[in-house]
RNA sequence: CGGGGUGUAGCUCAGCUUGGCUAGAGCGCUUGGUUCGGGACCAAGAGGUCGCAGGUUCAAAUCCUGUCACCCCGACCA
């Protein structure tokens, strides 16, 4: 693991930098960075942490938890991801993946390995996503791994933007010989006559099949969607947000008219928009790409962006609108009502496990992932606390009873997933798994909730420390509402953190100030967080938006559909400009 | 492909400058015990061809040469 900075046992303080116990101090004193930057209070300081503090301090008092020997050295808050993300953002990333267990690296370079909790999440997008492709008349198709090398060459914008990315393959067999360094083992033999590339994306191997399927006009439009993995050889990747084999969709669609595919590349969007909103939680912009950033052979390329909690821009997902420039250099032709043999209009759109980097970035915090609960592989989780061997069966009993009682619930689409995690492990350990883990709602079972008829429920969105007893009665009609209650708690949060970073910028030096760290960067320091989306007119001259991306690091994320068009002078050139863009660093 | 760096236990690393006992630590893992509405403690234990190949030497994790892999920073990208 490239985690140089991680302790040994991976994501909690080892016994020398534990936090002292706060005794007699209010949890703020516990906080040990600088209350003055708006970042820290607003971002990270204004979050649940602190409630946990608070909770954590309160029961170390009063549970005569000893002052250990580390309070001598300054206060560090325990959490149970290292570094936090004020620390060093792109390693508390790395850690959060492996905190929650969603993922990690191959033996492959570039590739990961999606383990069970973080594949049942793409599952669940999977799910919800294909129902809302469906529910739009697409139907679901499978189309080939290999795609001719002769394919990718037929449309030339394309052929540039993918060539230095594409994995080749040469040969279709192995066979004992000596190797490049002159020992035996195995070598590729049997010479292909045509290499085929693995598929970066489908536009063209779809192509020729929708060439043979579209003949008249009756046969449009044509929507179809297939659930597939592509491979772009990327230099730098990382877990989930850029690997060089991602899982992803891709929906290809061919249309009579021009109208009709402008109509579904934007359906597809706001699909998308939908998603991203109502189902993870994450405020998007939507918005047109600069030509500079248009998917190669697109006419027009149109994406959601989403605003990390570093105040990155990440593209969430995109939708296209291909005009005739595939269905050319595919001939996907048909003859219209009027007898014309006429190209048709095609688009295409998708959205990958990058979604779950999106995810990670804008709700984990500090104590590893939280999930929102109408995408969570498990909502609530029943932890039994057995200290006496004597009352654990009536107690287990009690976690199974609530468990099935739950589960008959109907919940976004599916019924409330429950798991009873009765696995022989301390009482401590689990239940932060399951923090890390991100599961909205623990309920805890002990002999004392049993004999009082209660049982304690915690939110994942609130102080770890933090519980509420309640009867299972009132727990069971009260998920529901909880779980709905944690969703949009999740987005109003994410949408506040986009609102606070957001802002129209007309002064170049503000400008540029917004985009440029308060310390000077250092080689080996990470990157100070700062910037956001500056809601900026822009003349649309590419040489000056190339510019910009060199100097600043800055790149127009799109031009927005909703609240750009306003017109006035270009923030970069003064030029008369039309419409406010979202300039931002990006992912 | 340019610049920098690292390869020693499952993970993170120490040891190398100045070659020399049976190659170490923390965490994790296994077992036993004490604790336990909480990420505890004590004890015992499993686990390593020191990236690979040559060379120097009585002796190499350590010195030399070559090689491979990976990481970080750049150019490219969902």
């Amino acid at each position: 693991m490239p985690c140089g900075r991680s302790r040994g046992d991976g994501d909690r303080p080892s016994r020398g930098t534990r936090r002292p116990a706060c005794v007699g101090l209010d949890a703020r004193d516990c906080w040990p960075w600088p209350r003055d930057g708006e970042s820290s209070v607003d971002d990270f300081g204004g979050d649940r942490n602190r409630g946990a503090d608070a909770a954590s301090c309160y029961l170390r008092r009063f549970s005569g938890a000893p002052m250990s020997t580390a309070s001598k050295q300054p206060a560090a808050p325990q959490t149970a991801i290292t570094p936090t993300r004020e620390q060093n953002y792109t390693e508390w990333y790395q850690q959060v993946v492996r905190a929650a267990d969603l993922a990690e690296n191959s033996p492959v370079r570039g590739c990961m390995v999606i383990k069970p909790w973080g594949y049942a999440l793409w599952e669940n997008f999977q799910r919800v996503l294909d129902r809302m492709f469906k529910e739009t008349g697409h139907r679901n198709a499978y189309f080939p791994l290999f795609i001719p090398l002769s394919f990718l060459e037929k449309e030339a914008e394309h052929v540039e933007g993918f060539a230095k990315e594409c994995a080749v393959v040469t040969h279709h067999r192995l066979q004992a010989g000596k190797k490049a360094d002159g020992r035996p083992g195995l070598v590729p033999a049997g010479e292909l006559e045509e290499p085929l590339v693995v598929r970066p994306t489908s536009e063209t191997i779809i192509g020729a099949s929708f060439a043979k399927w579209v003949q008249s006009w009756r046969d449009l439009p044509l929507l179809i969607n297939q659930w597939a993995n592509v491979v772009r050889w990327e230099m730098r990747t990382r877990l989930f947000l850029r690997t060089a084999e991602f899982l992803w969709q891709e929906g290809h669609t061919a249309h009579a008219t021009e109208a009709e595919a402008r109509e579904e590349t934007m359906r597809m969007l706001e699909v998308y928009r939908v998603f991203a909103e109502e189902w993870m939680a994450m405020p998007v912009v939507t918005g047109r790409k600069t030509d500079g950033e248009r998917f190669p052979g697109a006419v027009d390329t149109f994406s959601i962006e989403a605003m990390m909690q570093d105040r990155k821009a990440l593209q969430a997902g995109t939708s296209h609108f291909l005009g005739q420039n595939f269905a050319k250099a595919s001939e996907i032709k048909f003859l219209d009502q009027a007898g014309t043999l006429q190209h048709a209009w095609t688009t295409s759109w998708g959205v990958s496990t990058r979604l779950v980097g999106g995810l990670i970035m804008t709700h984990a915090d500090d104590d590893g992932l939280v999930v929102p609960p109408r995408l969570a592989p498990t909502h609530v989780v029943i932890l039994p606390i057995t200290p006496k061997p004597e009352t654990a069966p009536a107690i287990h009993e009690a976690c199974e009873k609530l468990a099935k009682r739950l589960r008959e619930l109907p919940y976004a689409g599916r019924t409330v997933e429950v798991e009873v995690d009765r696995r022989d492990l301390r009482g401590g350990d689990k239940m932060w798994q399951w923090v890390k883990k991100g599961a909205p709602v623990r309920v805890e079972i002990g002999p004392r909730d049993l004999e009082q008829g209660l049982v304690s429920v915690s939110r994942r969105d609130r102080g770890v420390k933090e519980r509420e007893a309640m009867s299972p009665d009132a727990l069971a009609g009260r998920i529901l509402d909880l779980l709905e209650e944690i969703q949009k708690g999740m987005f109003d949060r994410a949408k506040a953190h986009v609102d606070r970073h957001s802002r129209k910028i007309d002064d170049p030096k503000e400008f540029r100030a917004f985009f440029t760290p308060s310390k000077p960067e250092t080689d080996n320091a990470p990157t100070e967080i700062h910037g956001g989306f500056a809601w900026s007119r822009f003349c649309m001259d590419p040489a000056e938006e190339a510019k910009l991306k060199n100097e600043l690091g800055v790149t127009v994320r799109c031009i927005p559909l909703q609240g750009g068009e306003d017109p006035g002078p270009c923030i970069l050139t003064g030029k008369p400009a039309t419409h406010r863009v979202v300039f931002a660093k990006a992912y």
